[in-house]
DNA sequence: TCCTGCTATGCAACGAGTTGCATACGCAAT
DNA sequence: ATTGCGTATGCAACTCGTTGCATAGCAGGA
């Protein structure tokens, strides 16, 4: 419900086609709320029929025409309107919590490698993120708002991988020494 | 997809009913996986159709009969094949990331309130993680290994919270500058 | 007495989101 | 020549998940 809004956002920073917004929620944005092509696709047709949008086809040399679109009037009264609106519970869904849990019923070493790789990513992607901050907010007392807003949500990401990193070297640790101790008691007694 | 997962771990842990589950998912495993009862009640036939789980019908003096789910061996046999699966990319549903820049386009004051009503939930949730784990875990260097594996979980769900706390007062400091700051050049020449 | 709320399960309709495929052009490599 | 890749948009079919409603008995309060 609330893709419009993170469209909307994207296109009032920089007004952009399909495609490219696609390519946009692989990276910026994606980060916060993710979409697949075929879904910005169907919600930009109902946005222009909304008239929350406008559009203008553009002609490429050498590539295929696009349509870019723009947000309108209608479309910035609906997003006011929307940050105005209570915050909707957030759907949870913490796959490797589930995992970690679950391995309390299998042999708790084979999740190991799952969460080194799981770890891996999380490394590389603060690693992207502290690069962004250097590069986009060097200098952050000279910041206009649309920029110290934009900060703030990245310093969000990095705390958060900061987090998970420290978290999922717990997670090892407990992995590893229920996979070196002896297994005693495995779960057939401990109904 | 993993909400058969989510529901057998739940299971293994403790037999019990589409009812019983439901409350579950409004409070512990529900912290990692969502789910409505609806969702569970769906979930829960397909399960026993693919042999996962067995049923019982349990009659009950004073209240509704009750169907009571148990995983059953190809269920375990199931999630030890999931456990062993690469953690598929995690959709994100950030909906205060994409808020917080979409304040950037109106007036960021107006999303304080709504800031300092998620910040409260937040510290609501860490208190009663806090005291979840003091009682659960009083003693952790004499937990088996299923208490352990929760443990490490219910220690991501405070180091989250308490990321997240240390986050929105950097949310909510932020947006109180650019409150009292003059709106210095607004949208309209922004562009 | 009636109304509300809890336990317990479920149908029907809808909306959100994914997966697979199709089209079409140009460019670069094999 | 043909294969593969990047740009660009879209249909069709499906699954996942939500919302609203229905049923039904019992308990407790106004």
């Amino acid at each position: 419900m609330a893709l419009e809004h993170a469209i909307l956002v994207s296109l009032l920073e920089q007004p952009g086609s399909g495609y490219e917004l696609a390519r946009r929620f692989d990276r910026s944005i994606g980060r916060f709320w993710t979409a697949t092509h075929q879904q910005i696709y169907k919600v930009l047709r109902r946005m222009e029929t909304d008239g929350w949008i406008s559009v203008e086809e553009v002609a490429q040399d050498g590539r295929p025409d696009k349509k870019v679109y723009s947000a309108a009037a209608p479309g910035r009264t609906a997003l006011a309107a929307w940050l105005r609106e209570p915050v909707e519970a957030e759907t949870v869904r913490h796959e490797l919590a589930v995992r970690i849990r679950a391995a309390a019923f299998d042999d708790p070493a084979a999740l190991i490698p799952e969460v080194e790789r799981h770890r891996e990513g999380h490394a590389a992607l603060l690693a992207h993120y502290l690069y962004g901050e250097g590069r986009d907010f060097p200098a952050p007392d000279t910041l206009d708002a649309r920029q110290r807003l934009q900060h703030v949500v990245l310093r969000g990401g990095i705390e958060y991988e900061r987090m998970t990193l420290a978290w999922l070297d717990d997670v090892l640790a407990t992995l590893r020494e229920l996979a070196a101790a002896p297994p005693a008691g495995t779960e057939a007694d401990a109904d």
